[in-house]
RNA sequence: GGCAGCAUAGCCAAGUGGUAAGGCAGAGGUCUGCAAAACCUUUAUCCCCGGUUCGAAUCCGGGUGCUGCCUCCA
């Protein structure tokens, strides 16, 4: 069974076959760096950073790019505000990103390409833009030629006529037609500017993910990922600069995740209802951050609110519990032999079961249900007077593995220190003499620090509460 | 005006022809010294109307409501 997803450019699910079999070329557009990401810049990278690591556990060698847009019209605005430089905002924000996204488990790309650091390769492309007669240089600006690009709108699947009639586009009186967008602008007073054969200026937004694609992946790559909103006109415009050039097929699937609203509310600035990714962490452990967003298919809209990833919460964690104590019962595990069999290859149906919600479009959502019946298999488990260690061992390993696939982590077992070990032996103690008393007290005691007990058959296991 | 998407239990959310996964919350129970964790039981004719079909949440038509893109935006 191959994977199937589903491409923006035919509205349809496709059997995904790379250009050149066992690789695949990705990339996936990037964020602004004026401030710290909001939870919609996260989606894209949690939900791509997902498509990555399970093409790899499919086989695939990967190449993932993508872009930093590190020059435009918000960066400068925001540059001038705070009274700093573009290029000095634009690297505090690219790290912060980075801390960011790392905690949500996001796996750095190949690349990473900056605009300000492929200017030549950008300003290359323009000028064989204009060459071929797709664009136009017009008083230091530079246009490219909407329609002397015949498919354009087939991304979008809207025409040029029909944009036209709903078209509030600015008509620039440089501009040769409305529908004309910028690949150069030139540079006004006081700008950051690069020189270049139309003067100084800087790159439009379209023209850096055409350009940079083309650099570190070639003329056709497999996949190009980014948010819904993107589809039109950033992505239509990459097409069209990008096919002009080469005359090839730029991307052969193109992958676009849902939005984010919050409260049921569109996450705008004029509502101020931003959630900044950096604030969320301050107060939710990153990894139901990125569960959330992993537990809706990545197609549809997802609502967030402060009530919905505190029940998220409670959901991982009935996850990572089961885990833990898989891993408790492990010590009073023997060699039986008896029904393993019958175990593992439950596992094994389980594991099938995840593999073929991910074939199919990438649906995390129900790969997770997945997760809980493997949960549910495995509390059944722990029911049972004897375990066996090929057993218990069969199921961390399985959730181990499918937690991977999906970039979340399973903490690790921590030691604890003397004091409190003592206190826990100390308990058991008082509980055998009956003295109920004396151990309510100290479970109360190691309560205050954070540890919480239970008391099992195999003995009483802990974890930080 | 053009082009799309969505509508499934109190909440979140899978499911695209064969009588509704999963999670959270709630209720009852089992286990426990008490807890915790866990397990069991329990909660939906899938927005409305019509059609196709032996059979539809799932396909077709109509309606209602909500949303997005068409303008910087993940």
């Amino acid at each position: 069974m191959a994977i199937q997803l589903y491409n923006t450019l035919t509205r349809k699910k496709e059997t995904f076959v790379p250009l050149e079999e066992g690789k695949v070329k990705m990339y996936v557009c990037g964020p602004t760096v004026y401030n710290y990401i909001h939870i919609g810049n996260a989606r894209p990278a949690i939900v791509f950073d997902t498509v990555r690591r399970y093409l790899e556990y499919r086989g695939y060698d990967v190449k993932y790019v993508s872009n930093f847009t590190d020059v435009d019209d918000k960066l400068i605005k925001a540059a001038n505000q705070l009274g700093e430089d573009v290029p000095t905002l634009a690297d505090r924000f690219i790290e912060a990103y980075f801390a960011d996204v790392s905690a949500l488990g996001c796996r750095k790309a190949d690349v990473h390409p900056r605009v300000m650091e492929n200017m030549d390769i950008i300003i290359e492309f323009i000028s064989q833009l204009i060459e071929k007669g797709y664009a136009y240089e017009s008083e230091g600006d530079v246009y490219f030629r909407t329609r002397s690009f015949k498919e354009y709108g087939k991304l979008s699947h809207q025409s040029i006529d029909e944009l036209r009639i709903g078209a509030r586009i600015e008509v620039g009186e440089k501009k040769q037609d409305d529908l004309d967008f910028a690949l150069w602008k030139a540079a006004k007073e006081g700008e950051i500017f690069w020189e270049s054969p139309w003067g100084k200026g800087r790159p439009g937004w379209h023209i850096e993910c055409s350009a940079m694609a083309k650099q570190y992946l070639g003329e056709t790559i497999d996949i190009h990922a980014g948010g819904q909103d993107l589809t039109f006109p950033h992505h239509e415009n990459e097409i069209a600069q990008s096919e002009a050039l080469t005359g090839k097929t730029f991307a052969r699937y193109w992958m676009h995740n849902g939005y984010i609203n919050i409260d049921n509310e569109k996450m705008s600035k004029s509502l101020g209802n931003f959630v900044l990714v950096h604030d969320i962490i301050q107060k939710h452990n990153p990894q139901v951050l990125r569960f959330f967003m992993l537990s809706v298919h990545y197609r549809n809209p997802i609502n967030y609110s402060e009530e919905l990833l505190e029940s998220t919460k409670a959901a991982y964690e009935r996850l990572t519990t089961s885990y833990q104590n898989l891993k408790h019962r492990r010590e009073s595990s023997t060699n039986l032999t008896e029904n393993n069999e019958e175990w593992l290859n439950k596992i094994a149906e389980l594991h099938g079961q995840f593999i073929e919600a991910m074939d199919d479009d990438f649906n995390t959502a129900k790969a997770i249900s997945v997760l809980f019946d493997l949960s549910k298999l495995a509390n059944y488990y722990l029911m049972e007077k004897n375990t066996a260690v090929e057993v218990i061992d069969a199921f961390t390993n399985e959730f181990e593995e499918l937690f991977t696939v999906l970039g979340l982590t399973l903490e690790k077992e921590e030691l604890l220190d003397e004091e409190i070990d003592a206190l826990i032996e100390k308990r058991n103690q008082a509980r055998k003499e009956r003295n109920f008393q004396l151990a309510d007290q100290i479970r109360d005691q190691l309560k205050e620090m954070n540890i919480i007990l239970e008391d099992t058959p195999q003995g009483t296991r802990w974890k930080r509460g």
